[in-house]
DNA sequence: TTGAAAGCGTTACCAA
DNA sequence: TTGGTAACGCTTTCAA
């Protein structure tokens, strides 16, 4: 079928492990020999046969990825060309898969990269629990999670810091005097759901504010925002101040149902973007948000699985967790509440 | 290293080839055996080593994805989804490259999908010509672009019609009574921009209205669209009655640009957006959109693909050159000019 | 500097 | 129904 280093050996009227040498720059082949060989392989368009390579015993150069796939369009966007900027230059290629938040396609993504013996692996999908990752660590497979962390496994990991996004998020508010704040949200096992609410009831305990449930609006998913908040807007009472969303994407529909409510930012109610997006300045008005390294994430999260896999010392190595703290940009869409 | 079949057929007791045979469902294998060996295999926690079926002449289960990865974050991230929701049910890897719109790395990319000898490509960028194409042509490996053609190549390709959805989006304006239409668009070279200013200008003729180069605003990025579109709304006299953004995305902060020149919308200048994003039906006012079926685009290229990697007749196949056509979602974003 | 041969893990063929 | 053996394409060791 295709075409191997035998006839590569054949054409260049020399054996074939000399043919190996001279096309992997090995020192002792005479010059003549290797011109020979390499022209032949140019004429054949030899392309050397990955498989046989790793099977013989060679690093298989690639990496999986497994991704959650039910975050925000852009989140994954975001992440994976991190990921992608260190991957192909280094020789990487890399083998994604998506969980789509079920786990038994992620276990289906892990048993792949298993069969193709991949060399390393980054996840943002831990739902099927420990027992993947436990894998991983037994066979000393190098693996760095982003976006996640699994309680009870000790290991290398990279994570934005959606608690610490949403307190700072709420801290603003609060400092600005706002008290009834809602809180945007998705799904309430979302482990990034969880953490946003966390950071929420730190701040309001911080500023001494009760927490109250009705605050607080889930949606099954998180873009669909637009009558959630609408129709708490509409009927709590007394109506809140303020809206943290749960991210700038779903801030749009945020703006359009106060809009739709004739209720003017900031002055009626101030809104908290997360993610820092390209587009947040552009909103009208200008959205405060909090900006999350995701790009960084995933780069950070390849740059440490690639240390793994090239040093090969895991022993003397501390697991490197990292997380990377947001920061607040305030632009005009927060003011004190006008009630104030 | 890794636990190979010799290690679960020592195990279970009995030869290599029955192991084989009894872990691959094959008939010929005595219950009893059978049982014993898996048994053997999930002791050890056996994982076929896919490099070695390969190299034994099995299909490699794997799609190899060119990624262009300039185009909007999440033209990248709907099309991908599409391409994935096919690949793992159906049993296929998929290495994503990407060409980062530079024809060395996207060389590279076919270099190394063909060092992995994948089943099938899904490719997203020609920026290196169509010698790669050609090369996967003449060795019968199956491909499918996604959003390009390339002049001279004969194959399957699946494109959402940019220049018909600009077209759509101009013509709806001309109805309207514009006549001076600002068309924001991306680098000159770049095959979308491209398709788009053919779109406009057909429109245009259409209509008997005279092309004018100062009313299309090229930006290097077209994410960036805030300062071109302020500047040439200042400048432009008479002043343009309504804008053709380039997609959803660059139209939020073209709507700012229109807000700080106190602009309203659509009084003063009417806009359309382009891929119809979920986000468009709530922006202020609510976003005229050319739908693109971008995810449909996605999961078609894969669908022809998996159809042409099983079934195989490639010669009595045509090609199957699928142009999806774009709808346009009118809202009330557009009305006529107010001059009229 | 070159070549022969072994072996990576698997499957398939042929014999038993 | 089972087992031995060869072969996939490559790299590497050892000998020449």
């Amino acid at each position: 079928m295709s075409v191997t280093l035998r006839d590569v050996a054949r054409l260049s009227g020399v054996s074939v492990s000399t043919t190996s040498r001279a096309l992997n720059d090995r020192l002792d082949v005479s010059e003549a020999v290797r011109a020979r060989v390499l022209k032949a392989a140019q004429e054949l368009n030899y392309t050397v046969n990955h498989q046989a390579r790793v099977l013989k015993g060679a690093a298989s150069k690639t990496l999986g990825l497994i991704l959650y796939n039910t975050e925000s369009l852009t989140f994954n966007a975001v992440m994976t060309r991190g990921i992608y900027d260190l991957a192909t230059p280094n020789g990487y290629s890399v083998i994604v898969c998506n969980s789509n938040a079920g786990a038994e396609m992620e276990l289906q993504a892990h048993q792949m990269l298993r069969q193709n013996r991949v060399d390393g692996m980054l996840i943002n999908s831990v739902e099927s629990g420990p027992a993947s990752l436990e894998y991983l660590l037994d066979n000393q497979i190098p693996f760095v999670l982003l976006n996640r962390r699994v309680p009870g496994i000790e290991c290398d990991y990279v994570v934005v810091d959606y608690q610490q996004g949403e307190y700072l998020a709420a801290r603003h508010l609060l400092e600005l005097g706002h008290r009834r704040i809602l809180c945007q949200l998705g799904i309430p096992s979302h482990p990034p759901t969880i953490a946003r609410l966390a950071g929420y009831r730190r701040a309001l305990e911080e500023f001494g504010v009760e927490f109250a449930q009705e605050l607080v609006v889930h949606a099954s998913n998180a873009a669909n925002s637009y009558h959630p908040v609408l129709n708490a807007m509409r009927q709590i009472q007394p109506r809140p101040t303020a809206i943290l969303a749960y991210n700038d994407e779903t801030t749009i529909p945020v703006l359009k149902a106060l809009s739709d409510l004739g209720l003017h930012i900031p002055k009626d109610v101030s809104v908290v973007g997360q993610n820092d997006l390209s587009f947040a300045p552009f909103l009208i008005p200008p959205l405060t948000s909090v900006a999350q390294s995701i790009h960084e994430m995933g780069r950070l999260g390849m740059e440490i699985l690639l240390q793994k896999i090239t040093h090969q010392h895991p022993e003397s190595w501390g697991w490197q967790q990292i997380v990377l703290a947001p920061t607040l940009n305030i632009r005009q869409s927060t003011a004190p509440p006008h009630s104030v």
